[in-house]
DNA sequence: ATCGTTTCGCAGTGACCACTACAAATGACT
DNA sequence: AGTCATTTGTAGTGGTCACTGCGAAACGAT
């Protein structure tokens, strides 16, 4: 019948973890616990704190990209025409937790905390290199206009966070993000 | 010659002990060590630690502010003229350790932590408020503009501070923040 | 049957944390 | 002199954490 746990599902079970409490609530107790296993299976697979939260920002960094992968299909011309494409479908509440981890991350980053400063910037990178690439025109222009696209999304997503989805979306509006017609 | 400490220095002592090593790091051990102090005369002053990071929080939110408020004087049009103006005041070397802190704070807010959660909203939302002092127009506009011109300085600080301080410049540029000339 | 991998239990280390109880100084003020 | 606020010491509580050692199972494959 197999092993109970590969090393796989303990990821994901720590990538739902962290969705669910928090990055800093994600310790070798808790996360055993919440999968029902032994604490010495989850050491087993991932020896260090930095190992089980370096596989878990990864995790992360792929959802953010499959997310934004799901509402870029045509290339676009610019930032705004990025950020137009890309809001509607970051702008609802079920991607708000994916986020909120991201911003946790970023600001573990921010504080100079490891294994985020090493790992927070290069995610970003990643995104912007691969936003350029649904952008038209020379390849410098396809970077900053795509290092422009993610820092109006990260502006208007941490103003979701914090400010709530009404205060975002008229920021948005007013960025001509968004239409008249409310969407969340 | 008075006491040796009062409140007001042990908070700003906090203060900067936040700004050197993360709220992460601002505990009672380490403040008063870094203060040559007792750990029992901070707790004297902040009884619980819910106490000090609050007080911290509102002096980060000041100094925020003070920031802010240094580089506007006169009104402004819209979000894009706010914005000008304040980027070349808040994209400089010396001002990423309050903005490396808010966004610590703003990621522990976002992960539920509290008094993150209740007070890191109310800071975003004072600012708003304040900004849109500063425009011109009616009121529900002012406040939509200050939350777009918010959005976008929020965005291009965390891209300076996870993408470096180049990557936010040239999307500062892109986004019409700046000149082709670079400041920082 | 054997061997390596996986899973678990038990027990513990050393460190840090917020917070507390109690006593005793020291200073400021009246 | 007396009263109160301030400051420190000593010593502790109870909790969480990452990480370790050791042994014993259960399992898969050969």
């Amino acid at each position: 019948m197999g092993y109970r746990h590969t090393k796989e599902e303990i990821l994901e079970g720590a990538l739902a973890a962290a969705f669910d409490e928090g990055l800093s609530q994600l310790t070798f107790g808790r996360l055993a616990k919440r999968l029902g296993v032994s604490d010495r299976i989850v050491v087993y697979y991932f020896p260090t704190k930095d190992d089980l939260i370096s596989e878990v920002l990864v995790g992360v960094g792929m959802r953010l990209q499959a997310t934004l992968a799901a509402s870029l299909s045509e290339p676009v011309a610019d930032h705004a025409e990025l950020v137009r494409a890309v809001w509607p479908v970051l702008a609802r509440p079920d991607a708000d937790p994916v986020f909120a981890l991201f911003f946790e991350a970023g600001g573990l980053a921010a504080a100079g905390r490891e294994p985020y400063q090493a790992l927070v910037p290069m995610l970003v990178t990643g995104w912007i290199e691969w936003a350029g690439g649904f952008l038209r025109g020379p390849a410098s222009r396809r970077q900053s206009e795509a290092a422009a696209a993610i820092a109006m999304i990260d502006g208007l997503l941490l103003l979701r966070q914090l400010g709530g989805a009404e205060t975002a979306d008229t920021a948005a509006r007013r960025l001509g993000v968004l239409g008249r017609r409310s969407a969340t």
